[in-house]
DNA sequence: TGTTAGCACTCGTCCGATTTGAGTGCTAAC
DNA sequence: GTTAGCACTCAAATCGGACGAGTGCTAACA
């Protein structure tokens, strides 16, 4: 079963060519650019016998030959060249991620962002997931008559906030705010359960707070915290899509588009996609998902030291440039990881 | 130049069925609709007459007619009925408004994700201009070695970090958090100046806070609480476009994508876009956007008691139902009005 | 004078037939 | 094993006629 050495050439050739043109390629075409030196007849065999042993396809009969999910797995395998990425791209890369990078949110846009340009293709990044996150600090503030306001801050610099109905004075407030921070300051998000929060709520009564606000700002506190590492998905250069003879038909781009914005359905895509050593290439149907059925999805964890944080992935047509996306990923994410070990190189343990 | 009573029923029912249907109405479409009781001879003179005074336009010879500009901006100004919307859509609206609405940001997007399916056109938001808001409390709090994060609280319940490097001590920055609030805390963003944070800065040093740390500081904060206002816009339901005939062709449909997705210019038209009674409403080339010259522009301010916060803006193709997305902005703003006033009531006043 | 029936004309769209051309598979010869 | 050659296939492009929606104009009518 295994390809002769000219027949991964002929199939090498093949997917290459129709990365480029989007259009089925036909033996003429191959033996024309004469690498190989053989006629188009011969060609036609080897191509006759590739599609019997499952990587090529042909839209009908009078067309070339497309690549099936088949051939491009082996392409990926086997035979793609790793690729290159321009010194310019680089160093813009470099620039752009320098500039701004003291916000791990931002730093994670501006990633994707860099990501969109670099490949041309639709980016999507799953924000940080905070729930192995160390505590640097919790706030609870007295806002307008009847609301507070609940501010968690982990030592890797994110923050998150939410407002809350309760009643509860300027002193209260901050008499609860320096509980909660004894209890909780360096502490990791899941190593909070409700006993510390009933340590916490005891302590908080004993000094005089109406146990009914305590009751309802902690278990409202609580909440918060268990609910930090909810996962959010940002979504760069959807358009994209449009410009890709693939999808020139309006209904094919709406399908993509509306399974773009079906947030749910993305972030377990994107989380399935991805075996553990680092880039995940899930091509066509291998992405379980009938949208994607036309599409491949590359991902790459971002880390913290050994924990990855979140993903970023890029989703484009089949016959995507791999290569290219491939390295700008692995750029982008040795990249990221660089400025967060140098930024929090203290966070991450217990 | 009056338009007589019967071309401006003429003129209402071809928009009407323009609307519903985005083909050229014709003639005898019209008559036979027997609300007016003419031939379509007649109509046909009267429409010769609508497109002489410039409500109408042909496509070509052979077509109906459809609006220009002229003649929507006639029939948004004059013709127009006002749009009930249904109680359920109302009841909808309230009840999803309602449950989260303790995050100013939080109801901002939501308010647009609620307008898009209103309208089932896109939505863009601007997010609430902070530059006159009143400061409610910052914190300076030291990082990982070399890193501080400012976090700016307004009364508002709107929460922005930045973090900047600096060798501080923990010590150092409960000291200048404390400096800071007792100068800016309940003060409104645009009072602070140059002079404000010298006070604070000597105050800093004489407290044996090394110069240069403090100086590094406040002038980060400076520079954060006047960059405050930077004003950002969401996007919302832009995949919608596509479901118009207006962007069947895949070209149509990527030009304004590509036009949304440029934030900056996006944000100068819907400023624009704007004149200060109520709802902004912007026909075609009114944009003065060579991408928005078949398209509408819609827009509504959320205030906070007299003072605009930010816009909320409904684009969608010329043909739109102004009606019904004028009926929507009004009750979605009003709604966010009464909350945002209910919230914040002592907000506001320096 | 305003309205309408009637008619010639325009022009985009639809539809079927034809042509074109890229590509294949097979065969026979080298 | 390779290749030239040829018949065959089939999607896409091209062409042309029919169709029909719609118009403008004219003449007749109330």
């Amino acid at each position: 079963m295994d390809l002769s050495e000219r027949k991964q050439k002929i199939l090498q050739v093949i997917i290459d060519e129709y990365i480029g043109t989007a259009e089925p390629v036909g033996s003429r075409a191959i033996s024309k650019r004469n690498e190989l030196g053989l006629s188009s007849a011969t060609i036609r065999n080897e191509m006759a016998d590739l599609e019997d042993m499952g990587y090529l396809v042909k839209p009908h009969t009078s067309a070339g030959r497309i690549p099936s999910d088949v051939g491009y797995r082996f392409y990926v395998n086997s035979l793609m060249q790793k690729y290159q990425l321009g010194v310019e791209a680089i160093e813009v890369l470099r620039r752009e991620l320098a500039e701004k990078v003291n916000q791990l949110d931002t730093l994670i846009k501006k990633a994707s962002i860099i990501t969109s340009s670099l490949t041309e293709y639709t980016t999507v990044v799953t924000s940080p997931m905070l729930s192995r996150s160390v505590i640097k600090k919790i706030d609870v503030l007295a806002m307008a008559q009847g609301t507070a306001m609940i501010i968690v801050i982990t030592k890797a610099g994110f923050v998150k906030n939410r407002m809350i109905s309760v009643d509860i004075t300027e002193a209260e407030a901050t008499r609860i705010t320096e509980l909660l921070n004894r209890f909780f300051s360096g502490v990791m998000t899941d190593e909070i359960d409700e006993n510390s929060v009933i340590m916490i709520a005891s302590a908080a009564v004993e000094s005089g707070i109406n146990p009914k606000t305590v009751q309802t700002v902690l278990s409202k506190v609580y909440e918060f915290i268990t609910a930090l590492d909810e996962c959010d998905v940002y979504i760069n250069n959807a358009r994209s899509m449009l410009q890709y003879p693939e999808f020139a038909d309006v209904d094919k781009a709406r399908e993509m588009l509306d399974f773009l914005e079906n947030r749910d359905n993305l972030i377990k895509i994107i989380e399935n996609g991805h075996n553990t050593d680092g880039v995940g290439i899930k091509i066509g149907k291998e992405n379980n998902a009938k949208e994607l059925e036309n599409s491949s999805l590359i991902t790459v964890d971002y880390r913290l030291g050994s924990r990855s944080l979140g993903k970023i992935g890029v989703i484009g047509p089949k016959r995507m440039n791999y290569a290219k996306v491939i390295a700008s990923l692995d750029l982008i994410s040795g990249h990221i990881d660089k400025i967060l070990e140098e930024l929090y190189s203290n966070e991450g343990e217990g």
